[in-house]
DNA sequence: TTCACAGCGTTATATTTTTCACAATTTAAA
DNA sequence: TTTAAATTGTGAAAAATATAACGCTGTGAA
């Protein structure tokens, strides 16, 4: 399997999130190309090629075929266990993330959560059991964590990302307004608030056809 | 002045963010491009197109001189006056964003914010007046608000979007997990955390050299 | 049964973005 | 003064990504 790219992959998530609604909500069994296109802000000829690469095949008269595409879609993306996810840093878009995020996607859950305040460890926060961040190596090498959210201040993310990746850690969703330095084979997304926002005015003023 | 790029942009405000750190709280007064370029996960060979596009030249002795740079990367980003900014919904990822945003930056301020529920309104929230939604549209457009925030649930989000767009806002960062259908023009920066997590958690198994 | 058509899969083309590579420039040391 | 070393700015090459194009297939209408 050749790799495939980071926007690639984080198309196909969204059909994924369409389909869902397609069949669910809306009861559709079946779904063409620009549909699936235009609920998802992409070009049609961008999903067929997206759909090439995960070898689902739909057919001329009908589109494609919901449950089977979402099966497969699953298969590609998803792990194949349940997988625990932890997080860093109870604070105020922490304990946001922990209330919202269980039970939204099928397989990826947050199972534990740190934080270096007495009075948010050793509690069940949202069904998460916390600790504190002294513990992070022990309990993350112990529950084969891979997957971690940093929401500590950016003056800490660095070490708690050292700390994460000593233990194991290969993917990381940061928060925390600062570029992380990660070893090679670590995939790190930021999703910082105030550039993304900056962005955002920019092109509100700059922008004319998207 | 040709189009640039999402990526650009979001580069060049990273470099900003750099600047500062290493202006204000290490008391450099130069760069070299591969020392920005390592601070903000960019290459060096990339850091210097990106400042080519906005006109700032360095020296090869000495590379950037940091303030005036910093002064360059502010005339090309940031609106000429300070930006009010409104944000629809007060749950928890709302109240954490509104705590935390301000101040941040130095020309975007969140100013207004709305909601539905009569407990949220009529209140000032960390020092943003709330108000009913049904006001939103009077407002946005007395206050001229160009860029909103969008945290309400997902059921909701696409009917905020339009009122948004109709009250003249050009830009939306949107952290409900939908893709808003927007008339040309309209500039949307989608940051659904559950996409954003299963990708993580996808390169987290599937990735070799980032 | 035939025809027109809409949409798929895929190859080819175009565009965008990144990287490479090097002359030109500046400094500091010899 | 000259030389050596480092880094810039930028055209050119390469890589990645998106768009277009089109033969093929199944469907429904005539
Ligand atoms: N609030 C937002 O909407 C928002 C948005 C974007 C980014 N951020 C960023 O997310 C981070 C958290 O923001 P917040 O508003 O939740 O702040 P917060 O102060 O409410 O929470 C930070 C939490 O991290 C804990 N902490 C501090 N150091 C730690 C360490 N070394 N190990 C473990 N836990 C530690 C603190 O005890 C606290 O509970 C910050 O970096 C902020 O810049 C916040
Ligand atoms: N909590 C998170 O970390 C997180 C992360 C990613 C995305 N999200 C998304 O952000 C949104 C908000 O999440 P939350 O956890 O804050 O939920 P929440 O239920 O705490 O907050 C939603 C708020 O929106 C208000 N609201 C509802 N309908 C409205 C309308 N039509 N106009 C104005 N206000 C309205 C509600 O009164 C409530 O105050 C959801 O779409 C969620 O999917 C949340």
């Amino acid at each position: 399997m050749n790799k495939i790219s980071d926007k690639k992959i984080e198309r196909i998530i969204t059909y994924r999130r369409v389909l869902l609604r397609l069949d669910k909500q809306l009861g559709k069994t079946h779904v063409f190309s620009h549909q699936l296109a235009s609920s998802s802000g992409a070009s049609s000829a961008q999903v067929r090629r997206d759909l090439m690469e995960i070898g689902y095949t739909g057919s001329p008269a009908h589109g494609y075929e919901i449950r089977g595409l979402l099966d497969s879609i699953g298969e590609f993306i998803d792990p194949d266990q349940k997988e625990g996810i932890a997080l860093v840093g109870v604070g105020n878009l922490g304990r946001a993330i922990i209330d919202y995020f269980n039970g939204q996607s099928s397989k990826l859950e947050i199972v534990t959560v740190f934080d270096v305040n007495p009075d948010k460890i050793e509690r069940v926060i949202s069904g998460c059991r916390s600790y504190h961040v002294k513990d992070l190596k022990p309990v993350i090498i112990e529950k084969k964590i891979k997957t971690a959210v940093i929401t500590v201040p950016s003056g800490s993310a660095q070490s708690v990302a050292d700390e994460l990746i000593e233990a194991g850690v290969k993917g990381i969703l940061n928060y925390a307004p600062i570029t992380l330095t990660v070893p090679h084979g670590i995939y790190v997304e930021n999703r910082d608030m105030i550039t993304t926002l900056e962005k955002v005015s920019y092109f509100a003023k700059n922008n004319t056809n998207k």
